[in-house]
This record gives C-alpha cells, sequence and structure tokens, in this order.
DNA sequence: CTCCACAATCTACATCTGTAAATCATGGCG
DNA sequence: CGCCATGATTTACAGATGTAGATTGTGGAG
C-alpha cells in the first residue's frame, strides 16, 4: 500500500495527533501545506481508501485515526531506500551520510551511545 | 531534476559501465527488468532530456554515459529520507533501523569502525 | 546509387498524483 | 417539518510515470 508523498503529510498530521475531525485536519493543514479543504478531504478519502486511515461514524461528521503505524512506514521508507541505493547494507549509508558532512560531532556521539547499547543489549 | 524508479534502474546500468550503446544496455536490463527494447529507448530519451545522461554521438548510434555522479544521487535521495522522515538527524535513522533487527553483528562492527575513523579523523 | 536494418524519436495510453470544484446527504435550526 | 450549512463523496483535470507501438532517418551492404 504505497503512501504518496501529499498523503503522507496527512498521515504525519494524524500521526501527531488523533482521533480528529477533518475540520481539525484542515485547520491545520491547510494554511501550512496552503491546501484547500477539498483537498484534504480528497486526500483523506484516499487514505481511508486504502486502509491507511479509519473514518469513524460519530454522527454524520467522521473522526478520522491511521491505522498503520508510523513506525511502521518509517520502517519500510528506510528499508526501501537502503536495499535501492545500499544493496541493503546500512553501513555504507551510514558512511555516505559521513562523507557528506552530515554527520557532526553530535551524531557520532549519539551513534556511538547507540552502538555500544545495541552491543551490551537485547539483540539475540 | 527528479529521476523517476524506472529511470534509475537506467542509471545504476550507466554507473556500473559507461560509455555504452543502448543495445548494451537493452541487452543487460531488457530481461532482468522484462521491459521491451523501446521502454528503455524512451527512457534514455528523457533521462538525456532532463540533462541525467549525456549521448555522444557515434556514428549515427549514440554512447550513452551519465551525466550525475552516483555519490550526488545517493546523497540527495538519503538526504531527503532522513529530512522528511527524521528531522532531517541521522542517529534516530539507525536507531530505527536497530530497532526493527536490521543492524546484525556484523553492521553494528562496521558501523563503529567507521565512527572511530571519523572521530580522529579528516573531518575539520 | 538504392534500399534496408536498425537506432532514434515520436506518439500513445492507462494509471497515478496533486489539486480542487461540483454535487450529495443529512442533522439540527427555526 | 422543511431548509440549509457543512462534511462527505464524486467528478475533473493537468502533469508525471511506466510501458511500448509507430514512424523516421541514415550509414552501410549490394
Amino acid at each position: 500500500m504505497k503512501i504518496t508523498d501529499a498523503e503522507s503529510l496527512v498521515m504525519e498530521a494524524l500521526w501527531k495527533k488523533h482521533p480528529r475531525t477533518s475540520e481539525d485536519l484542515i485547520l491545520e493543514l491547510a494554511p501550512r501545506e496552503t491546501w484547500s479543504e477539498a483537498t484534504i478531504r480528497t486526500l483523506l478519502g484516499r487514505l481511508v481508501k486504502k486502509g491507511a486511515v479509519e473514518a469513524k461514524g460519530e454522527g454524520r461528521r467522521y473522526l478520522y485515526s491511521p491505522l498503520i503505524e508510523r513506525s511502521d512506514y518509517l520502517h519500510a521508507e528506510s528499508e526501501s531506500l537502503v536495499d535501492r541505493l545500499f544493496g541493503g547494507e546500512v553501513a555504507p549509508m551510514v558512511a555516505n551520510f559521513a562523507k557528506n558532512r552530515r554527520l557532526k560531532a553530535k551524531d557520532i556521539k549519539a551513534l556511538k551511545k547507540l552502538l555500544s547499547e545495541l552491543e551490551d543489549g537485547d539483540d539475540k
């Protein structure tokens, strides 16, 4: 189930807070993304149709909630990138960030911490 | 300049080896991607038009070469992902991989090595 | 010189996306 | 009770994308 760029902005809003009405979503998204109400309603409709969002009837309006976890979405997207571009290897991808100076001292520190936790950690 | 999924497969083939003729590309890509010759020629044409590939005339056939660096492409794609989904922070993205068991001992080792090299390394 | 095989280019077309206007339905106000 | 505001749904439509058939142009075989 593919979530498009525009749709993902709606999902993010729903992950941040839910359930919410379309009106509520519109209040947040319309100005920020310069979208019309109709656009947001269309996106919501498409997301419901593809099973990514649930519309629970509350009177004649609905309350919308995400049906997929943000973490699953992150996982799938990341996975896809690393598979497509880095032969499924995480290290080369991080190396790529490093090469492009996207890793600052702060990041390196955070990563080292993360890695040491992983070592004496949960895994296996 | 946006390179689509289908186009990126042609780019990958060109990054692997270039310059090459369309025939050569077709030999490699048509079976693997189950594409017709025409499809590959269309993709090549679009890539040339958008300046991602150069077609250097050699008689009446061309020799095709990539005009953009694979490393730049990787960089842009990775950047876009981490910006869109992880607030521009690399560490959380790696953590996400970790959480999903995509980091095996091997990866962790590679990453630690990478990080220590970075520390006493080149940077600044 | 002429004709053709083949590369290149053009055209085609269904689907997907982004964006939004038009229409439908109904719960609540008067 | 009937009408309407408002949320939902349908329809619209241009541009992007995946995929490929139709057309063109020309270097080289004969």
